[in-house]
DNA sequence: CGGTCGATGATT
DNA sequence: ATCATCGACCGC
């Protein structure tokens, strides 16, 4: 019997799904944002759009931890943009970029805490004709707009789902990606990806020498 | 390396 | 209310 996805809104050919899929439950993104972005790896992001279910498995992530870390937008504090973040976990923290990009997060931690997971590149799976590497591309291969902030990714729109296939076999960690601002946040090793993996938004840059 | 424009925070 | 500044990026 194939696997099916949400069974009772659709099924689909699972060709690259492995076994039984399971959507990541509440108590998964209870945890501090440094332990669920490297969990996040190898697992599918699922969308049930109108047109049929879009899905790709998340290959490249950052943590973002919170006010303390400089480069985190909750570190400005509470604002309109930022109430998801510092909302409950397992909520969609959906932001618009430069004028024309949305960037999505998977809210973590306790609510209040005000940490996430920024999702950075997908390799396709289904509904994705290529891979989405870059968070700007990742939202717009996925259909994710403002229509989905705050959005429960423990509901049955737009989720994430672990399968069967094996864990990634080598993690790397690297200093996220534009916070040169951040000071000494910068530097830390927060962003997350499956070694060698060719959907990762951008190689690991040079050693740094300083 | 510059486009592009909404969110932000300072200011009135 | 308005205004100046600035991006957790992308494509050249």
């Amino acid at each position: 019997m194939p696997a099916t996805i949400n069974p009772g809104k659709f099924s689909l050919p699972a060709d690259a799904i492995q076994g039984e899929c399971r959507r990541l439950d509440r108590a998964f993104y209870d945890r501090p944002a440094i332990t669920v972005a490297p969990d996040l790896l190898g697992r599918l992001l699922i969308h049930a759009t109108p047109e049929g279910p879009r899905i790709g498995r998340i290959v490249e992530v950052e943590a973002y931890l919170g006010p303390t870390d400089l480069a985190a937008h909750t570190s400005r504090g509470r604002t309109a943009r930022t109430r998801a973040m510092f909302g409950p976990p397992g909520h969609a923290y959906v932001y618009l970029i430069y004028g024309m990009y949305h960037c999505i997060n998977a809210v973590t931690g306790p609510e209040g805490s005000g940490t996430a997971v920024l999702l950075r590149a997908l390799a396709p799976v289904s509904g994705l004709d290529k891979a989405a590497n870059g968070p700007g591309r990742l939202c717009k291969a996925m259909d994710i707009t403002l229509d989905h902030y705050g959005i429960d990714l423990c509901s049955d729109t737009l989720w994430i789902a672990e399968d069967e296939s094996p864990r990634p076999a080598s993690i790397v960690a690297s200093p996220r990606i534009g916070v040169d601002y951040a000071g000494e946040w910068a530097d830390k090793p927060l962003r997350f990806h499956v070694d060698g993996h060719p959907a990762v938004s951008r190689r690991p840059g040079k050693k740094r020498t300083r």
